[in-house]
DNA sequence: TATTGTTATACTCTATAACTATA
DNA sequence: TATAGTTATAGAGTATAACAATA
């Protein structure tokens, strides 16, 4: 059976479906193994969800933070997306080159931006969101509002 | 405050912690950042218990799936991580460079390999997998026992 | 001195496509 | 024709290090 070819939209090969015949040993008892493949799992339904104008998740997380904290320095957005400074600066070019989000002077200090979203850049996080969160209570609409919940709860746990 | 060096070892910068002061918003209530967020501290965990020989999450799930699957093509090993068919090649180059498994040719298919862990293999391999168990209990160790069984099952679900 | 942003560089991972040899 | 493996190439993502301007 020839595959699919992938979309070549999203960074991850993703295809996490079980291969018939193989022994999957104790990888299906592993906490990394299984959030791994949840995640791809859900890095998939975010795709869908961003698909045409090559939002990523960081990409999303920074738009959605510079809404909510406008003004924010690149250092701190780095700090936020887990990445080192230079990355915060190629991102933060990214949206600046489509209009999304802009460089501020700072009065206070003469080294630092301050970040913000453009008009366009408020409209585009603005259905971005919409359109994330439905897919995600999408994705998770397997699960019971319980269960919902609870599993929210375990990864925070584990996560922190 | 001077951030530490990263240590090298892993392709992934981590650092998740939350930023005092940065409204996350949504971000908190979304399943695909949760999970992010949660694979993140796995893969830190993976990283303690396998540092040393350059052993990723996929070349430890390659060395499992060898062990449990003797003579498997790469082809198949490539559909079981999700990867190209050059990948698996790649993985494969990777592991017999170091000793830890062999390609045989099979008598009944002149194209395909038959893919083996070499004794070599074999005992990193079983040192890897109760090192990488141990590792995976003691991230866990946060949950109760009903609680990690709990979270199995949702991420199974999900993943399905 | 320390920090912010910047730039250049390099490395890893992995996809794609073309090629070969077998089936 | 189709498939397994191989090879070459390219792209994304991100770390590191050095530098200038500012604190």
């Amino acid at each position: 059976m020839a595959k699919a070819h992938r979309s070549a939209r999203g960074p991850r090969p993703s295809s996490i479906a079980r291969v018939p015949g193989i022994d999957y040993a104790e990888l299906d008892a592993m906490f990394g193994y299984a959030l791994r493949r949840a995640q791809i799992a859900a890095f998939e339904a975010f795709a869908r969800a961003s698909d045409g104008i090559g939002i990523t998740p960081p990409r999303f997380t920074a738009l959605v933070i510079l809404q909510t904290n406008p003004g924010i320095s690149q250092s701190v957005l780095g700090d936020v997306l887990g990445t080192a400074r230079s990355g915060a600066m190629l991102l933060t070019d990214w949206l600046e080159h489509r209009g999304l989000a802009e460089r501020r002077h700072r009065p206070d200090d003469g080294r630092a931006w301050g970040l913000y979203l453009t008009p366009k850049g408020g409209r585009v996080v603005e259905t971005l969101r919409r359109r994330v969160r439905q897919q995600d209570k999408r994705f998770a609409a397997r699960l019971g509002g319980r269960e919902r919940r609870e599993l929210l709860r375990l990864l925070e746990k584990l996560a922190a």
